[in-house]
RNA sequence: GGCCCGGUGGUCAAGCGGUUAAGACACCGCCCUUUCACGGCGGUAACACGAGUUCGAUUCUCGUCCGGGUCACCA
């Protein structure tokens, strides 16, 4: 048995009474929703108790490592502002961060259950086949009922071995889950599961018990599916006379009613969203509220309020469907809120994917977005008709709501020509003038002249702003241009 | 199949023995309005089912059904 005070000494450079939570992920890349409700919920859990949260990567399944995986965790948590206290890039009280880094304590803490006979050796080579027909029954496992020396020699001699868990055939165990509540099950239904593979490495289940111990975490937080070994864990716990830290179960998030998200059904990332036209604080919002709520009628929150009011108790124990739509109506009220200064940086980009002629101010064009704009990625299809004139139809400027026939629109479009020509200065009060004063002249309704004049600089039924906003931002000579051109279909 | 968990409108959800069963998204209608949108107002829509317990069950108990998880030397 290996000197093992340095880990002691390790336990003792963590403050009592210190919240402590963890995001464990392993790097097998991409960051979707629901890894990232988990680090969200971890670290609310954390900056609400005014503990530390803390970044551990799990890598004990060297298989499935995928290269820059550690990278997009890192950038999304950053990005999202989860910022942690502990981890493998800025070390801390426990490091190492990285599991990989720890293998050598794993064996030894293994070793120190097989010596307090919680667990054994075992030397079988059963084929999995003979397992899952019920030729064999893991309860009757031999190797269960080696004895000490039986067991030394064996290991001594090089024959190889998995070290497993012993778990009482009778009795039955109780867990407590911060939000299911206490589960008890009957020791018989858990099986001798596996803690030191083969190769050396310790299995999942071990590495997060040794791990979460050593690091002093007090709040477990993971997805339900490991509910059903919880039981397990406590043994596990007992079996070392460790402090049982609280657990939390989270419900997975769901792309529709039978199926988790997951990457293989094409569903997004948290980069994804980004790239789709998402905004960061409205992701956060919106999966903050799947799958828990505060209790009011209040829905938007920044990070900063939720770390005031996040609370267990409103974790739902049941699954949550991913709703694109709901996340949309976030985001675009998170866009609504923002300044007209803020909205027109992030916007420019797309304003400038839809509109390629550097004559055409973005900034103007952003003033009218802003109000209209749910999802940024929207954005360069309204905006189409600004470097060309869609070619479009008579028709378009039949209106009947706004009082607007062929007759109309001819004759609005003859008159206002001059006015707009004659106009000393191309602005908005102008132009407004000179449609007041042809709807003064003809008897008609706003309308009537509004219509015509933004389907001829437009060219098309639907846009952001009006027939004023259209033409200023157009600019004069445009303008008259693309009136003339409507003029001609007349003809 | 065994074991564990869950089940309020299409979705997210409040509710925690007595309520006209909140609210939000989506949808529909009306108003506002130079289109669209924003905003305002209103509407459709739910306690899975069956027994108990109780004066009274969406709330408690049991059963059924449905759904999910787990039963790996993956996490």
């Amino acid at each position: 048995m290996k000197d093992m005070t340095w880990y002691e000494e390790n336990e003792k450079r963590i403050p009592v009474g210190e919240v402590r939570t963890r995001f464990a992920p392993s790097p097998t890349g991409y960051m979707h929703v629901g890894n990232l409700r988990t680090a969200l919920y971890t670290y609310l859990i954390a900056r609400h108790a005014g503990g530390k949260f803390i970044l551990r990567i799990e890598d004990t399944d060297r298989g499935r490592l995928i290269e820059g995986a550690t990278d997009v965790i890192y950038r999304t948590m950053e990005e999202c502002h989860l910022e942690h206290d502990e981890g493998p890039d800025i070390g801390g009280p426990v490091a190492p961060y990285i599991q990989s880094e720890r293998m050598a304590m794993y064996k030894d803490y293994a070793d120190l259950l097989v010596g307090k006979g919680c667990a054994y050796r075992c030397f079988c080579e059963r084929s999995e086949s003979e397992e899952d027909s019920g030729e064999f029954d893991r309860a009757d496992d031999p190797c269960r009922a080696l004895t000490r020396e039986e067991s030394d020699a064996r290991a001594s001699a090089g024959e190889p071995y998995v070290i497993r868990q012993r778990i009482p055939h009778e009795g039955t165990t109780t867990f407590h889950d911060e939000i299911f509540g206490d589960i008890t099950v009957e020791n018989k239904t858990l099986d001798d599961q596996v803690l030191i593979k083969r190769d050396g490495m310790p299995t999942y289940n071990f590495a997060n018990v040794v791990d979460d111990h050593l690091m002093g975490i007090t709040h477990v937080v993971r997805g339900s599916e490991y509910l059903s070994s919880a039981p397990k864990y406590n043994l596990l716990y007992e079996g070392f006379g460790w402090e049982i830290p609280k657990y939390v179960h989270c419900s997975p998030v769901m792309r529709d009613a039978h199926n988790k998200m997951s990457k293989r059904h094409g569903d997004p990332s948290y980069e994804d969203l980004i790239a789709q036209g998402y905004l960061t604080n409205a992701v956060i919002n919106y999966v903050a509220l799947l799958g828990w709520s505060p209790g009011g009628e209040r829905e938007i929150f920044s990070l900063d309020e939720l770390k005031e009011i996040f609370d267990l108790k409103g974790i739902s124990k049941s699954p949550a469907i991913f709703d694109l739509e709901k996340l949309t109506y976030f985001n675009a009220e998170y866009i609504r809120a923002m300044s007209p200064e803020e909205f027109a940086k992030v916007a420019e980009p797309f304003i400038r994917q839809g509109v390629k002629n550097p004559a055409i101010d973005a900034s103007a064009i952003a003033a009218l977005l802003q109000q209209r704009t749910e999802v940024l990625t929207d954005i360069p299809a309204k905006l189409d008709f600004f470097d060309a004139l869609p070619a479009y139809d008579v028709s378009l400027f039949v209106h009947q709501k706004s009082k607007s026939t062929l007759e109309s629109a001819k004759a609005v479009l003859a008159e206002i020509l001059p006015l707009f020509k004659a106009m000393p200065e191309w602005n908005d009060e102008g132009i407004l003038a000179a449609m007041t004063e042809l709807t003064e002249r003809m008897g008609v309704k706003k309308s009537v002249v509004m219509w015509p004049v933004r389907i001829a600089a437009a060219g098309k039924a639907v846009t952001p702003g009006g027939a004023v906003e259209i033409c200023r931002i157009l600019g004069r000579e445009e303008t008259i241009a693309r009136l003339g051109v409507a003029l001609e279909k007349f003809a």
